[in-house]
DNA sequence: AAGTTGACTATTT
DNA sequence: AAAATAGCCAACT
């Protein structure tokens, strides 16, 4: 596979990144892109989310600007106001400002336990 | 094929 | 702190 994913085959990544955010974190969009392997191309990454059709169970909620806030527009159905009310419903906190703080409830992947692939430094 | 657009970001007023 | 500016990337006209 080439060095930067494009089309569908980026689609593909940039939903596996966030099928992969844990409940009660939060990504931003530059981030997700980051970790789909087009650094930088955090619009591609809203478009797609965009155009994502219902019922496909990815958590698009978890996706939210760099400042902490969220980034659909409320005139779309349900719009934001549904996107916070999903995060609250999982124990995402926001400030009374209105943003989520991110030094706080960012997901941080490197963080993470790996259970699996443990190299051979454990046999 | 050049110009526009957007669920972005970083920088500068 | 909020608003305007200027880059950004890939899709779409």
């Amino acid at each position: 596979v080439s060095g930067r994913p494009a089309g569908a085959e980026l689609d593909r990544r940039v939903a596996d990144v966030v099928r992969a955010i844990p409940r009660g974190r939060v990504a931003t969009y530059g981030q997700v892109a980051a970790l789909a392997g087009a650094a930088g191309a955090a619009r591609h990454v809203g478009r797609f989310l965009s155009h994502l059709p219902g019922g496909t169970g990815l958590p698009w909620h978890r996706v939210v600007n760099a400042a902490g806030r969220i980034s659909e527009p409320p005139s779309r159905s349900g719009g934001g106001r549904r996107q916070r009310r999903l995060l609250e419903a999982e124990g995402v906190r926001f400030a009374p400002s209105g943003r989520i703080v991110l030094a706080d409830q960012l997901w941080r992947p490197e963080l993470e336990v790996r259970a699996v692939a443990p190299p051979r430094a454990c046999r």
